[in-house]
DNA sequence: TTAGATGCAAACGTTTTGCAACTAG
DNA sequence: CTAGTTGCAAAACGTTTGCATCTAA
């Protein structure tokens, strides 16, 4: 849980319900979500929500900086409600859910600038892989 | 260029005219194509050839483990064909390109046991991002 | 009151699949 | 000869968009 109603509020964010719901379920919980499971679960809270405005949403979150967007496995995106706290991810090959982890350091400082070939580099994530307990 | 080819044909792989111009494709080039961009430079060496079995081709060269699939930006995959270098990416956010490059270090020493929540960790990748010099 | 959010359904880009014809070994 | 591969077209999948309606501020 980090709040992340509270965030979007104070941004000034016009909230709506579909807006509050969709914010509730993927703050909610810990597993980092696809957008058509954040759709089913806000359709359990406010039934008449539609997909295409939980896309929307999420999209426009990724947009304010608040949600991150996980492209890590072939499949859906998944959103990530924890944007502030640097930290990476552990992903099963099996069924594809994602746990937090916090390795030491930081890697963005382990890339020399002569290996930076002319990019100007922002940000680095490591995504880790392997079988969870359930799928191993 | 990485030898794909001869890879592919010593594990016995049925070779095709298809296949081999996918690999050829594949290999010759040091940036990491898209499918679609891998059936448009191989339909300019073999016309007939069809998206299908581009997309089918690239697929079992993945399950054979000679080829990564990068699903690095939220758009289409794309495929890096040197899958046996140890090695992580730079992708630049405006056009999408991605380069190789190859940190310090072993970034899968870096999650200790306690943070591993019973998975059995195997891979680790590192995606560095910003803008290349085209776009910034 | 009104700029902006919603729901619907249709369009979109990417990828997969069913099936008959073809071909490497 | 035959198991495995191909091309085609259509379907599947996740996501975005156009537009009329509705609503938070």
């Amino acid at each position: 849980m980090s709040d992340l109603l509270e965030r979007l509020r104070g941004r000034g964010w016009r909230m709506t319900s579909q807006r509050r719901v969709v914010a509730e379920v993927l703050d909610g919980d810990h597993v980092h979500l696809t957008a058509d499971e954040v759709h089913a679960l806000a359709v359990g809270r406010l039934p008449e929500i539609s997909r295409a405005t939980v896309y929307n949403t999420l999209g426009e979150m990724v947009s304010l900086g608040e949600v991150t967007e996980l492209s890590t496995d072939g499949r859906a995106k998944r959103y990530d409600p924890n944007a502030h706290r640097p930290h990476q991810h552990l992903v099963c090959s099996g069924c594809g859910v994602i746990r937090d982890v916090h390795p030491a350091g930081d890697p963005l400082t382990d890339l020399p600038p002569d290996q930076r070939y002319g990019f100007t580099v922002s940000a680095a994530a490591i995504t880790y892989r392997g079988l969870c307990p359930e799928c191993s």
